[in-house]
DNA sequence: TCTGGGGTCCTAGGACCC
DNA sequence: TCTGGGGTCCTAGGACCC
């Protein structure tokens, strides 16, 4: 039997406002929130710094509802780039001391400090100081025997916190906590555990018919939520594949229903050049190319091609996926008089998976925004559909009413 | 209330092969 | 004849996470 051990979990608080604000440290102290474009249709907010939530703006909460509750907080275009970099710095931080860092996203790392030799609270104390006075990151640090309970434990205390939780303490702290709280739990599976009358993670540490729970969920599922509700997790940190990508895609939802054709292959062009080019930049190439649609109804579908041999091509990959753009989308088919018209496009996507790493140095290919930035690619497609609109006149097809389970879970950083 | 964008992992069913 | 069962690959979609 293994003897037990040490795991930290680091969580940036609000990191992509974080990264902002150490770029420019006139934002410091100021409700900054990071939105995408056209803020007043369909934005909403990705991250708010802690001045923001002090006036109740909330991640996924609406752009306009944010102005409406306090009219001078600052918008910034999320720049994925950037936050990339600062990902980077962080992660290398950390291997300075272990090797054993596992980057579980773009703002959070697990490590194993099983073999520290010192004092491992102390070392938290140091990261944080580090990450704060050197990158200008805050952070918040569990500090577990496995990766669950330090996750469960970094979420305890935020902002700067520091959080031990032990084995023998769950009672205290990890069992009242609502099941909803839980990593693992989703909008859909909550309500079902609400059914069986759990209300708590002690309450699904402690039951009795286990069975019930197999049937509802899933043999695999039911038993990884009931032994981790009871502090159980064997799994390891992974610091083999930390930058190893498995897909890459790109998607965009319109400011208003989309029922034209040029539209959409404009958009096309631009989602499926940045795939490539982020392919290139990643010397990747993938197996499967394929395009993602939602309807104006909220139907979403996914359509793929496998490739004999992959690809990284911004022509190949516009063609396949225009060609199922083509069998999945009519120009004139749609009815102005039905508000549920189910033609019209609200969101397009080009997606590349089963991606491989290339063993040769990547060929500087030739694009048509080879020299762009994604934010300036970003400046380009909204010029596209400005002009579009021009030409066509501002026919902006009136919202239906579609009623829709607001379920939707708080994404809390 | 009126719903983003980028990912990972898992499952189920169909096609195909032996 | 007119049909079993296991394995693998592929596609599509669901659930979850930040």
């Amino acid at each position: 039997m293994k003897t037990s051990r040490i795991i930290l979990h680091i969580d940036m608080n609000c990191f992509f406002a974080s990264c902002e604000i150490a770029e420019d440290p006139d934002l410091l102290k100021k409700p900054v929130i990071i939105a995408h474009d056209d803020p007043f249709q369909r934005g909403i907010v990705l991250t708010a710094s802690y001045e923001a939530r002090s006036f109740g703006i909330k991640t996924t909460m609406q752009v306009r509802e944010a102005f409406q509750l306090c009219k001078d907080i600052i918008v910034i275009e999320p720049d994925m780039e950037l936050y990339s970099s600062y990902s980077d710095k962080f992660y290398q931080y950390l291997l300075t001391i272990t090797k054993k860092v596992e980057m579980a996203s773009i703002d959070e790392a697990y490590m194993d400090l099983s073999d520290y030799q010192g004092d491992v609270v102390t070392l938290a104390h140091q990261i944080q100081e580090t990450l704060l006075k050197e990158h200008r990151l805050p952070c918040s640090i569990g500090i577990a025997p496995n990766k669950f309970l330090a996750k469960m434990a970094s979420d305890m205390q935020k902002p700067l916190g520091i959080t031990i939780l032990r084995k023998r303490e769950l009672n205290k702290y990890l069992w009242p906590l609502p099941i909803e709280e839980m990593q693992g739990v989703g909008k859909k599976t909550a309500p079902k555990l609400h059914s069986m009358g759990i209300k708590t993670i002690g309450d699904l540490a402690d039951l009795q018919n286990f069975n019930s729970l197999k049937q509802k969920l899933g043999h695999i599922y039911a038993t990884s939520l009931h032994q981790r509700a009871n502090g159980i997790d064997d799994s390891e940190v992974d610091s083999s594949g930390s930058d190893t990508v498995f897909s890459v895609s790109n998607s965009h939802t319109f400011d208003r229903n989309i029922y034209e054709e040029k539209i959409l292959k404009d958009t096309l062009k631009i989602l499926t050049n940045s795939v490539a080019n982020r392919l290139q930049k990643k010397n990747l190439k993938a197996y499967t190319i394929g395009l993602q649609l939602k309807y104006a109804n909220f139907r979403q579908i996914n359509r793929s091609q496998s490739l004999e041999n992959p690809t990284n091509d911004d022509y190949d990959i516009y063609k396949i996926t225009e060609a199922i753009l083509d069998e999945n989308f009519e120009e004139g088919l749609y009815d102005v008089d039905n508000q549920r018209d189910s033609t019209c496009i609200r969101l397009i996507g080009v997606f590349a998976n089963r991606v491989v790493e290339l063993k040769e140095q990547p060929i500087q290919q030739i694009t048509i925004f080879d020299n762009l930035s994604e934010l300036e690619k970003k400046a380009e497609l909204k010029k596209i559909l400005d002009g579009i609109k021009q030409k066509f006149g501002d026919t902006t097809i009136s919202q239906g009413y579609y009623e829709y389970p607001d379920n939707r879970k708080q994404n809390t950083d």
